[in-house]
DNA sequence: AGTGGGCCGAGATTACATCA
DNA sequence: CTGATGTAATCTCGGCCCAC
């Protein structure tokens, strides 16, 4: 923001006086007429051609100056609320009427706390988005590791069919499940699943018993 | 305990300034 | 000139405190 020229401050002397008591505003050229002494909470009236201090001949203020603001925004900066001690203080500091330094915060925290939900929201915004992308990228892992134990599934059916045709055939074959190859379990990394899912307790069903799978398809 | 009044802050809105 | 945007000021409402 560039530094006021005088017929900028000029053009910005409007529509404030005459809402507040006489003698508020140390800074402002003196109004001629229109004693205004009415309490200040009142819905402002139109005054569109009426700027500048022309017409009623009332010399207005609205914009606050650069330096103005810039110690607000030192002060807000240190402490967001405004106790009405400080606000006198600024007020005398700044020439302004201390209910304008409690304007001022009041519309300052609007704005921080505009400004904070949307920072707020951006960064929700990009967290689902990447958890988004890591919910895709599970549910592909997801799908391979189904396939694979698909596999598995049908290669312990395979196996086991084997073994019971050579149960039948001779009950006292050397054959055991150590001598198959290759490891069929270790290949799929699956010697940690019984702390995942339920595994039967008793070997004999296991064969038989692989339906506990389904139940992870869902 | 209930009530009325004053004060304060948040949120919504209005009026005006400024700029593209 | 006009629409968009920013900001000072106002309005409304609810919560809190205090005196009665």
């Amino acid at each position: 923001m560039k530094p006021m020229n005088p017929e900028e401050v000029d053009d910005q002397m409007v529509l404030i006086s005459q809402y507040y008591p006489d003698g508020i505003y140390s800074q402002f050229v003196p109004e001629q007429g229109a004693a205004m002494n009415s309490k200040p909470r009142r819905r402002r009236k139109k005054n569109k051609g009426d700027r500048g201090g022309a017409g009623d001949g009332v010399m207005r203020k609205r914009k606050l100056s650069e330096e103005q603001v810039n110690m607000l925004e030192r002060s807000f900066g240190s402490e967001h609320k405004l106790e009405s001690e400080r606000a006198d203080r600024l007020a005398a500091e700044l020439g302004l009427d201390p209910r304008q330094v409690a304007v001022w915060f009041q519309n300052r925290r609007a704005r921080w706390k505009s400004k904070k939900l949307e920072e707020e929201y951006s960064k929700l915004k990009s967290e689902h988005e990447t958890a988004v992308v890591e919910k895709c990228r599970l549910e592909t892992e997801l799908l391979k590791l189904k396939e694979q134990l698909q596999e598995a599934e049908k290669e312990i059916h395979r196996l086991s069919e084997r073994w019971d045709g050579v149960s039948s055939n001779s009950p006292s074959s050397s054959f055991s499940i150590e001598a198959m190859d290759p490891p069929f379990l270790g290949e799929f990394g699956m010697e940690g699943l019984g702390n995942v899912f339920y595994v039967p307790e008793a070997e004999e069903n296991y064969a038989q018993g692989l339906e506990w799978n389904t139940f992870y398809y869902m």
